[in-house]
DNA sequence: GTAGATGCAAACTTTTTGCAGACTG
DNA sequence: CAGTCTGCAAAAAGTTTGCATCTAC
């Protein structure tokens, strides 16, 4: 089963591409894409396939109780892992150097193989932190 | 507005406390409290309220579209960070010492103040990278 | 031409809410 | 007794699915 380019598939890309790094819930995504041409079906379809293809990741916020999705497809993102502030929900990368050491230090103290792709560090950014 | 203790609340937390450190489905909780007299609408609201206490982490499963919960109140539970194997779902702690000294190097690298009772670090378990 | 994708509407599932009665402190 | 919580049923929200039609390759 191979995907077709469709024309629906790349608005939607082309949407989640602009946001890269910010979580946008299922219904921001579906009135952001709506305008555009896409029904509802197609977003969740495509969604799922996205997801499936590890392109997107499914993130939940604490207290609230929707499904949001953050695009984890670009070329930045690659073996990053990310830091995600609680307080205003944007996006970083922790530094190679940090996040090998705390590969190595996994392995070495419970013998953890990280997943990068899937992990996400919740805290607090700076600027938030100072007001 | 505070908290009375109810049968319900208890019947709940007894049940939580029960299988710490492991990912509960919503539909798991209702069905394992139910036999015992609890309303969905009781579990639900009890839900709410554990997880703005802080005691009680929702989380969401890539490929899976269910609400998780996990119940983070335990003593093994404070100040650590979790680990969490994405093939069995069985959680561990970060060692204090790693723990550390990844708050550190974020700070030191990105100004990011780490919270540690929202973090989770998704990766393959020991057993399971094994097998 | 065929496998896939889409839109729409209907079916489901999950979560929230209103309300009267029951319980806690 | 006042403030909360509960169960139930209804409502709302979120997600999936069947089907006829359309599109990509």
């Amino acid at each position: 089963m191979k995907n077709y380019s469709t024309k629906q598939r790349a608005i939607l890309t082309e949407f989640l591409e602009k946001h890269t790094d910010e979580c946008l819930s299922t219904t921001e995504i579906i009135s952001g894409v709506a305008e555009h041409g896409i029904s509802e079906s197609a977003v969740y379809r495509n969604l799922a396939s996205l997801e499936s293809e590890g392109k997107l990741r499914r993130v939940s916020k604490a207290g609230d109780r929707k499904t949001y999705y953050q695009y984890v497809d670009c070329c930045d993102c690659k073996g990053k892992i990310h830091l995600s502030c609680i307080k205003c929900g944007r996006t970083s990368h922790l530094t190679a150097r940090t996040g090998n050491l705390l590969t190595e230090n996994l392995a070495a103290d419970s013998d953890f193989l990280i997943d990068k792709k899937e992990t996400i560090i919740y805290g607090l950014c700076k600027q938030c932190r100072d007001n």
